[in-house]
DNA sequence: TTGTAGGCGTTATCAA
DNA sequence: TTGATAACGCCTACAA
């Protein structure tokens, strides 16, 4: 392997000028510079990251986690999220992990491998934060879930209020004349994401005085096509509905493939609402009637709250994004 | 930042005892390694990974470099990649970079941050490899476009036949009847993946002899629904056409949503033929009729061949993996 | 402008 | 079973 020595062995000059030139700093002849820059474009040489990290205390990297390697919404808030750290003098590391990893330990690992100024965290469990950030002492920011409840001053939040957000689609749905209502969230017991949800749901359903029997019409399913795609037929098979809410556009989109190949149609004989409001939404047919979080205001003030924390050393804070209802084709006025 | 000093101070014992637990090797009393685990926990320690893969020569570690961060393909192979290597003993690292990078640069980064055993290219540009590749040194396989045109002994490849497919994709659109039929493709000029697939098309059209005109029915466009949308509207507004080839699922639910949107049915008024076999394809209304990359054997082979490189130091080898036309509900028989 | 030397956190070697 | 010590490749005072 080619090291910096091998380099200043072979031009002349030692490792510090030769490090000296690799960083761009101008303390260098420029004759030497020419020169090692010849023998380093020759030998292909590409400096160790390892070794320069190690050594190099700050690196000013901000590092993104994303929960969920295929998450649609999270995909469009990292594309957001690259975009406004390229205006700053930041460097950005995104790192996927599973929708089942532990994002808090994973945290850790990075934040010795990195060293950055800044995590942002995109999906999270708040278990594992409350049982493991207490190690962790950058500053950081939870996108997309709440963290009021966390008690941590260098955490931060920008969320959705899922509860307000999904009680608001129940509210539609039954104002459009819907009270036979299913359900395709996540699991209750791990999921605080769809907890939240499908709190607000509840709320929809007490304050029109709707019962909700949650043992037939809450179908528990991973958030993917297929699995909401089964979720729906196991629904259709227990339960007579004429609507469905579905805590993802993918759930939708499975949910609505189930009824069309059961030779259902959409919105006609069964309505279904997604959540997330991503890209496909509008490119599906029927176009989804969804709960469209604001991607871009959830990466946008992410990014702010974590700039201004690293900065300006401010006390965190939890702050809500507003939603909109966007009305496609897919529910039906009865 | 804690290390393993602090961690052997505390705990009486020596770095080179810590290290030993940390690494969970046997030589060490089971006092120690009890006494030691338990300060580790109660800190919530995590060793520098910089400092290890500093140290460590030879890292059993494998990288994958996806070009292209919302290919849904390529989603679905690293997905089939990380199930495979589990049951190895190697480790994996997914590297995403932007569509427009240069990989084979990018590799020769993470070769030496992370001294990897093996490189897996998802996708990769013909000219970047001419230009770079000879400077990596590490068994290399590129799945999803053909190597054979590059003459590195490192260098395998995985990918489908491109040229064939595409011309059965014609083929199929004209057994149904169609004639005047419209390609949304990639960049001629920078996509190789795009000008092989055209090849096809021309192919196809030579020999059933039909007269395509590229000034006038090809519409260039990124891969993505928005830019396939758009292609669609300007491919309309020039020619009279009765079915599109689109060079991806994900263009042709572009080029489907704009054509609803201008009022024509698929596929009663016009078809839609799709390229990939994504997941998706199955779940949009109306199902895609495309033709299937077989994704999971791409992954398979393209991890076997490499491991075969690395471990039997073989010849580079490059192979095609059959597609498969899928009939779905967007193409129409005239 | 350049070079020397020490250290970043870890693992490996060797001796105790 | 342990511990001291020398690397790993790079950066950066500080000295020249």
């Amino acid at each position: 392997m080619l090291t910096i020595k091998d380099i200043a062995k072979e031009s002349g000059y030692s490792v510090s000028t030769v490090s000296r030139v690799l960083n761009h700093r101008r303390d260098v002849s420029s004759e030497a510079k020419k020169k090692i820059e010849e023998i380093v474009k020759m030998h292909h040489f590409v400096p160790n990251n390892n070794a320069k990290r190690l050594k190099q205390i700050t690196s000013k990297t901000i590092v993104v986690l994303v929960k969920g390697t295929s998450n649609m919404l999270f995909s469009s808030i990292v594309e957001e999220i690259q975009a406004m750290m390229e205006q700053t003098s930041y460097t950005l590391k995104v790192s996927y992990l599973d929708e089942d990893d532990n994002e808090v330990r994973q945290a850790a690992v990075v934040c010795r491998e990195t060293n950055p100024m800044g995590l942002l965290f995109l999906g999270g469990n708040v278990e594992y934060f409350e049982r493991g950030f207490a190690e962790i002492h950058v500053p950081s920011v939870l996108v997309t879930d709440p963290g009021m409840d966390l008690h941590f001053s260098n955490l931060s939040s920008v969320a959705t209020d899922d509860v307000a957000a999904s009680q608001c689609a129940i509210d539609y749905l039954i104002s459009q004349g819907h009270e036979k209502i299913g359900i395709i969230g996540g699991d209750l017991r791990l999921s605080y994401t769809s907890i939240q949800r499908y709190r607000g749901c509840i709320e929809s359903f007490r304050a029109s005085g709707i019962e909700f029997d949650e043992k037939n019409c809450y179908e528990k399913a991973r958030f993917s096509y297929d699995s909401a795609y089964r979720a729906m037929k196991r629904l259709l098979s227990k339960a007579e509905i004429t609507a469905v809410f579905a805590m993802s556009d993918v759930m939708a989109i499975g949910a609505i493939r189930a009824l069309r190949d059961l030779g259902y149609l959409v919105p006609e004989d069964i309505s279904v609402m997604g959540f997330d409001g991503i890209t496909l939404a509008e490119y599906y047919n029927p176009k989804l009637t969804t709960i469209q979080q604001q991607y871009k205001t959830l990466a946008a003030r992410g990014v702010e709250i974590l700039l201004s924390h690293i900065e300006l050393k401010n006390r965190a804070v939890h702050e809500t994004v507003p939603f909109h209802l966007i009305e496609g084709e897919s529910v039906k006025h009865m």
